[in-house]
DNA sequence: CTAAATAGTTAAGAATGCTAAATTATAAAG
DNA sequence: CTTTATAATTTAGCATTCTTAACTATTTAG
């Protein structure tokens, strides 16, 4: 059924660490007022750096529509800023705002905090070892072809 | 900032993989006409084997009433299997159907897919001192407390 | 046996989020 | 300059999802 072992348990760690992850963090977004989307949108804007309405759509799944009238609610609770690109006008900017950013982190943040626990768990050559291997993938990683919106 | 950089790389991995894996996963779910809500739900009932409605509920932060409606449309899409536990009659027992199982899977594999590209970049030594490093980290996450709904 | 608690469902109504279509503004192409 | 294309928004309507409250069935406690 698999290809081969080393994949196997790339993919086990992947599980595990999302199984782990996402039941505080729903618990958080939900406490927070906001839906997963807005998250996955917030993330998005902080990752891209800044961006359009309909490029947002795309990576969200939904029409420029849906997106524009999601986007004003994030801009009525004042968690990002909308504003005219200069170069094209009729494009929009979209950045986080401070307590955009905040939110975000702090969603993050519950959404990872198992990893202390867990970094306590560890000796230190092991933490050596691990450093290692991960920094090999997070470095491989950044080579691969970006999961960039396709252009047609 | 932050504690220490290993508790740095362990999160940069994470958010990386995170990224690389929503995007795939949101078309996929999308195009399969389930919200990413129920596949939180077949997850989590694959995962712990079986389920009760109430206890789904908890771990997707929304009522009992909301969870009981959820489960009735994922019975008539024929995803699970809906039947009383006769230990307790007032229970249900939620298991997956095989499509369900089925649907899950490709959904997982629509995730996961970029590792095994991934993978294809490694050298055998890497993939050596990685496997060894994840093995590590999937033991320990086993030892950590389980993240059970709380009682009260 | 009776009363209280628990699990799940159902119904009604509110909120949310989505789409298609029309609209406005700007840019690019001829 | 005119036409066409693009980006975003607004509107109207629809589907989904959630909550509260009432209800049924079953179990547990007294």
């Amino acid at each position: 059924m698999h290809s081969e072992p080393f994949v196997d348990t790339l993919k086990k760690w992947f599980e595990v660490s999302m199984h782990r992850s996402m039941r505080n963090f729903i618990h958080y977004a939900r406490n927070s007022g906001l839906s997963m989307s807005h998250f996955g949108a917030l993330f998005h804007i902080q990752h891209r750096g800044t961006s359009g309405v309909t490029e947002l759509g795309d990576h969200l799944g939904v029409t420029s529509a849906a997106s524009s009238q999601m986007l004003e609610r994030l801009v009525q609770q004042e968690l990002i800023l909308r504003t005219e690109d200069p170069d094209d006008r009729r494009v929009k900017q979209i950045v986080l705002t401070d307590e955009g950013r905040r939110i975000l982190e702090e969603g993050i943040r519950a959404r990872q905090g198992w990893l202390d626990d867990l970094a306590k768990t560890l000796s230190d050559d092991e933490k050596e070892t691990i450093k290692l291997a991960l920094d090999i993938l997070i470095d491989k990683a950044k080579t691969l072809k970006q999961p960039i919106e396709p252009e047609s």
